[in-house]
RNA sequence: GUGGUCAUGGUAUAAUGGUUAUUACUUCGGCUUGUGGAGCCGAAAAUACGGGUUCAAUUCCCGUUGGCCACC
């Protein structure tokens, strides 16, 4: 059996539906995968995850490395059984964390990320402690979490960046993934079953280096094709850009995914149209946290969305969404929402993340749906 | 009752005889993108009351009212 196919091509765009075929069970594309970076996708447990209809989830190699360990999850037969979840799970392999958590970044800061070409040494954010990930390292540690698709160690470069740098760090990612893919064939069953390895394309927004990484990423015998950079997800517009320059370069046949889409539905829409199969984005979650959720009338000049903390909410008896069929929306009212923001209560972060993911997961499903009888960009229509 | 002391946004506070009176919380909006239950940005909101001195008083003086402390 193939790792992908593709069920249906829409008539009218890129977009395609497919099925990707784990050990862990099957993925309808194309999908939003929600992210749960620590083995837990914030304030749900897998319980909840299966009501939304969630079918593979993300978590990160950096994070569980510092905490608590590949060894002590590998002793539990890996991430699925360790925190219970038995649908698919993808690794990230902590190349973005390099970045993202790196020196100088927002947010975090003063953290010591030294990168040559053999790898990279950087200090926890938790302890101070110094660690260094090199691609073999990276893959051995994603082998020992288990998950069913695995990521190339990466580096990802600010889009500020000067060509030459980009550059370079663009060569050093291609070594990597070739490092990667042959360390990762050395042993692709740690646990009994097969783990797929995706290798990611980079390149900042230079359309030739963007070209160039296309075609090394795509020579190589990875199962999947991930477009990674700061820019992707973060700046729509320079994605769809990004998107339109390596799409006539990688293979068809092999699933593409975005890395950080999906803050809005919008962005599901953008990149579905351009033949994307998988993406993630921690947006949903986060905003949920923090009060943002999605609401369909609240239309596109707000993002499809409203902030519960609002006082216009205090005493709403509808739910978030009239139209949304999520257990939170089914059973309780904004006012009550409102007030477990205001009160600060779990309960709050917990049914406001149930309906966010519920949300876009569903839209997934319209989306797919859409695709399989050639009405993509009507569906898309309806959103703009 | 006598003496002392204090009175600044809703709450708690800072400062000053002279542009727009400080800060935090609360309140009201916003930001959030391969995770950040965090954080950040913006807005609204105050010199107890009455009189006096002064070019100018939230500031100095007197009184009123109220709080607190001590004494009888």
């Amino acid at each position: 059996m193939n790792f992908f196919n593709i069920i249906h091509k829409d008539k009218n765009s890129q977009a395609r539906a497919g099925i990707l075929h784990t050990e862990h069970g099957d993925i309808e594309t194309p999908i939003f995968m929600p992210v749960g970076t620590q083995a837990t996708v914030k304030s749900l447990d897998p319980v909840d995850l299966e009501n939304i209809n969630a079918q593979i989830i993300l978590a990160n190699t950096y994070h569980l490395h510092l905490r608590p360990g590949e060894d002590l999850i590998a002793d539990y037969q890996g991430l699925h059984k360790f925190m219970n979840w038995s649908r698919p799970i993808l690794t990230d392999s902590g190349g973005f964390q390099v970045f993202s958590l790196g020196q100088g970044n927002e947010g975090v800061q003063g953290r010591l990320v030294n990168i040559d070409d053999d790898g990279v040494t950087f200090t926890s954010h938790i302890d101070g402690s110094k660690h260094r990930f090199t691609p073999e390292s990276a893959i051995d540690i994603q082998h020992k979490l288990g998950a069913d698709i695995i990521m190339a160690f990466d580096e990802c470069t600010p889009d500020n960046a000067e060509e030459k740098y980009v550059k370079e760090a663009m060569e050093r990612t291609h070594a990597w993934a070739k490092r990667s893919l042959d360390a990762h064939n050395k042993n692709t069953a740690y646990h009994g079953y097969k783990q797929f390895l995706f290798g990611i394309i980079q390149g900042a927004n230079y359309k030739e280096l963007r070209e160039e990484s296309a075609r090394a990423i795509s020579k190589l015998d990875f199962d999947g094709i991930a477009i990674g950079g700061e820019s992707v997800g973060y700046n729509m517009e320079a994605t769809k850009e990004i998107l339109d320059w390596v799409n006539p370069i990688i293979p068809e046949n092999k699933p593409h995914y975005t890395m950080g889409v999906g803050f809005s539905p919008m962005d599901l829409f953008e990149v579905v149209e351009r033949g994307v199969d998988m993406f993630d984005c921690v947006a949903p979650t986060r905003i949920a946290r923090n009060g943002t959720l999605f609401n369909k009338k609240a239309g596109a000049e707000n993002k499809y969305r409203l902030n519960i903390n609002n006082a216009q909410y205090r005493n709403d008896k509808n739910p978030i969404d009239s139209d949304c069929k999520c257990s939170t929306c089914q059973n309780y009212s904004r006012a009550y929402i409102h007030h477990l923001f205001d009160a600060k209560e779990l309960l709050g972060y917990k049914l406001a993340t149930v309906h966010n993911l519920y949300f876009f997961l569903d839209l997934m499903r319209q989306i797919r749906e859409a695709i399989k009888e050639d009405r993509f960009l009507e569906l898309k229509k309806e959103w703009k």
